[in-house]
DNA sequence: CGGGGCGTTGATGCTGCTCAACAGTAGTGG
DNA sequence: CCACTACTGTTGAGCAGCATCAACGCCCCG
């Protein structure tokens, strides 16, 4: 990661740790003061905005670090909770900037960390630019699957920790409409479904649905 | 800003100056290898993936920097376009961060912009969680508004640097869907819209027809 | 065992996409 | 300066994808 270990111990000194949360229960709440960033050691959070209807901004998973939009404000803009028991570090910003002001290779990861957060927005606006539920909900399972994969987990065969409210806010669609994708994926055998179980059958058939170019065609675009 | 003179000065030292680019030329485009920032000084540039159908990222006026999302990576992962002529000046993110390293405020008000622009994201992502294409509408310009204004422009009166279609491709609807609803709006006395120039008549309505909290009401939510 | 939340399924209607033609604007060269 | 073209924006008609409403089954919880 380019930190030394003298780096990482240091870090250690002002990382408040592993607050075990349970289900529903929240990192922080929209319109408290911010203080902290929060690593998500293991366990899933979703963040939304309460103004209004409840929309989902996103799903995070271990690694991820969630408070970030709030760096420039006072207050956080949006909630986040806790979607299973999960462990949750506490990371006081203000300490942090204090330690990384001598650590150039700290900055160079956090700029990192800030930049990856934003294309992860990115990724999602395109995600949401498809035009039709089908293709966002395609999308939606692979780019999950992706993510969980470079985890270490199974990219085919997971466990969604999130209700189908949540994924139809996120996607922008009914909800009904989730569950009747659902079924109709896994009539057409692209995925077996569940309950909160998913096993991707055909991926290939996947990307196809969802409009995405194939991973394996990713880096070939020119100048 | 939290930068002294001489931390300005220093900065300055690192900044290509002022290339004015002409509309329709590019900033960068998507593939090529990330080396700068880039500073928007005057004008207007929009930001798309071409992968597929030239989905529109965003829109960003002067002061906002583009390129964010390419730090993490070795190439950018989007292209950025000018819409009118501009002037882009080059920040070489290296050099920066090896003039930030020593200089705390510097490194804060980096932090501060990152963070920035994924709020500035999660704005857009609530902005196309709405449901149906008035909304979605209404709160782009609402939106738009704002951010102009904050540049010290006027908040009621101003001309669209981007064509329809970007509009269209940005919030995820038909063109033609677009141009109804300009023209409805205007009939309805929300708007007066002719071409490209759009003056806000009925801020209240428009607000209502959005479905966001009024800015007013903004900052009354409880922790 | 009863209740409440969550998920599924069905019926219906409307919003907004698609296709198509046209108008209006800008850019080009004679 | 005007004619020609190409592009961008507007308008209309028709269809369908999906939201909405409603009812019901299922699972988890007390």
């Amino acid at each position: 990661m380019g930190l030394t270990n003298g780096d990482v111990e240091k870090l250690e000194t002002i990382i408040k740790h592993a607050r075990p949360l349970r289900r529903g229960e929240h990192v922080f709440h929209a319109g408290e003061r911010f203080q902290s960033l929060y690593v998500i050691k293991t366990g899933c959070v979703k963040t939304y905005d309460a103004q209004g209807k409840h929309q989902v901004l996103g799903f995070h998973l271990p690694g991820d670090l969630v408070g970030l939009d709030a760096i420039d404000k006072t207050c956080h803009l949006c909630s986040a909770q806790v979607l299973e028991s999960s462990a949750i570090c506490e990371l006081p910003f203000q300490r942090f900037e204090e330690i990384a002001s001598h650590l150039p290779s700290l900055q160079h990861q956090m700029y990192r960390l800030l930049s990856k957060e934003i294309s992860q927005e990115t990724e999602i606006l395109l995600l949401r630019g498809k035009t039709n539920a089908e293709e966002r909900l395609a999308a939606f399972l692979l780019h999950l699957s992706q993510r969980l994969s470079k985890r270490g987990l199974s990219a085919t065969d997971f466990y969604l920790n999130m209700s189908r409210n949540d994924i139809s806010s996120y996607l922008g669609m009914a909800v009904e409409t989730v569950s009747r994708l659902f079924r109709r994926f896994n009539d057409q055998g692209l995925l077996r479904v569940s309950h909160k179980h998913v096993e991707i059958l055909d991926f290939a058939a996947l990307e196809r649905v969802s409009g995405m170019v194939p991973i394996s065609a990713q880096r070939q675009r020119m100048p």
